[in-house]
DNA sequence: GCTTGACTCCGTAGTCGGTACAGACGGTAG
DNA sequence: CTACCGTCTGTACCGACTACGGAGTCAAGC
């Protein structure tokens, strides 16, 4: 398969270091269109590239697939969408940075913990029966801010 | 349902802060025991709720189900589990910061795309049909670093 | 020409951590 | 008696994939 005819599945899985199976995967749930097909097989051109490199940065940024949907939608009309996509952008980063603080609260919980643990203040730790537990001490700690869940990132 | 008697899943439910499906699901997976019945009816006491509220924090601080298991399995015999302990609530520890790690940067890019849509660096953002679209440049520069998936957390 | 091995096809089921719902039953207050 | 809440069991669904089975296809080497 060459750059004339295009590629097949596996290079652009290559290319954009994006699974076969999530190629596929994406095509059926209409993210990605419908490619052309030399026989049975699945031929991409270098727009398909873009357009699924696009798509896998979006996730990294941690962008739901609904929400790359329609970013990928906005492409089509200038400046207005531009505006939309900005707004979709800030909505997110208030997202990441929630979940930033949370992570914080944890890793500051955690490591307490640890700390706690090292310093041997309860002997037999029994994690449960008693309260005496570091861990549980430190594990009681968090309070979450309210944001909402994220699909699982790779 | 009384105080003698022991407490309804709605209440245990209140008390925890766990979602009463959630209860029984846990349940149905093992992580708690199979309560007490009166009838048809879940009867839980204190010890019910101390170990419902344990998983919770645990999973607070982003522990999985089979971690939170392994937690619990350890309550049983002293100075050593905690060791255990220690050294699960370590490993955790570090894919917690790992993933602060991503978020940032995820953080930064995110800021700067919003800010260059904001500078109207690219008149029309197209997002996908041109390279010069802020959004697309900010989005390519997230690298993340080796962390797995993290379940949904609420 | 034939074999080998890599690649691709499609469809289905499993993952994790729950949530949601349907339809039946129990307990109590007015 | 009726209304209404709480609880019961079982099943299906969510997001974002991943894994697998069993078949077909392609190119290269012998």
């Amino acid at each position: 398969m060459d750059r004339k005819t295009g590629i097949a599945i596996g290079e652009l899985s290559r290319r954009t270091g994006c699974n076969v199976e999530t190629v596929r995967y994406y095509e059926r749930i209409g993210l990605l269109p419908q490619p052309a097909r030399r026989g049975r097989y699945r031929l991409y051109g270098t727009e398909d590239v873009a357009r699924l490199a696009f798509v896998r940065r979006a996730r990294e940024l941690g962008f739901a697939l609904d929400e790359v949907r329609t970013l990928l939608g906005m492409a089509t009309d200038g400046q207005a969408a531009c505006a939309d996509a900005r707004r979709l952008a800030e909505t997110h980063l208030a997202g990441v940075r929630a979940k930033i603080a949370d992570l914080r609260a944890i890793e500051v919980a955690l490591a307490e913990a640890v700390q706690r643990c090292d310093a041997g203040e309860a002997p037999g730790c029994p994690l449960i029966e008693t309260p005496s537990c570091p861990f549980c001490q430190a594990m009681g700690k968090v309070r979450r801010a309210a944001f909402g869940g994220w699909g699982r990132r790779r």
